[in-house]
DNA sequence: TGCTATACTAACCTTTTTGTGTGTATGGAT
DNA sequence: ATCCATACACACAAAAAGGTTAGTATAGCA
């Protein structure tokens, strides 16, 4: 085994992506998000427990990285819209792929319960 | 659109995949894992600045979760290895799934660099 | 005049996460 | 006797993440 090559140095994709996706909350707007664009109180009312300064927050965070549009209807009282760019669509996967890992782990969680372990 | 349905609740999968992988070092703990068994130290090596504790403290965490498996030789000095467990294993997807996205990322910024925007 | 609705800011505080530095046990080699 | 190697544990400190509360602006409506 080539143990150089799997050094994790300061430029690693996970890494990258833990920086872009990392903490509680972007993971659970892009979800959102996926679903079709949303507006600021839409995005509270489905995510129940985020506070509103998490989610400007975290929404500011994601366009920064360019994985958020913001669309400014400039109306008063103001109406912005929020939806996924090109890239901001390519973390479906990614969340797909977190899903199913949640559903084998309980999968799992259950074989061993049932086989008083 | 079913807003009902996509409402994001306390026990989403999402959550449980983050309360089980987040945070900055499980991940790349389980990437290394992922080559083969290793020793606290080789890890340490192949993950250079995570720091002691932070390995044994994650280490325990991915036991506890049940995604890890300890195996201790009982030799003196202490010899212990680390390995994946059968659903430890199943995080594999999931990680490539991070490099995929990290790799569109970058891709793309490399693309709205080169056309000047 | 005063109230509403909406997206957002700023100040401040609490909690969680991460890091540092030191100590422990022990068989074997020097 | 002394020191090394290894996998920890423990106390403490620093930093990052998250939360709460109180504003701001303004068109329209009662």
């Amino acid at each position: 085994m080539d143990k150089e090559a799997i050094l994790i140095t300061a430029r690693c994709p996970i890494r990258t992506t833990l920086e872009l996706l990392g903490g509680k909350w972007k993971l659970l707007i892009l979800f959102q998000l996926h679903h079709a664009p949303f507006r600021l109180s839409a995005l509270r009312k489905n995510i129940p427990d985020i506070s509103e300064k998490m989610l400007i927050q975290e929404l500011k965070s994601l366009q920064e990285s360019g994985l958020v549009l913001r669309q400014n209807f400039g109306e008063v009282p103001p109406r912005v819209e929020y939806q996924l760019t090109a890239i901001g669509r390519q973390t479906m996967p990614l969340i797909e792929q977190m899903r199913a890992f949640a559903l084998a782990y309980e999968e799992e969680l259950r074989r061993n319960t049932a086989s008083g372990q």
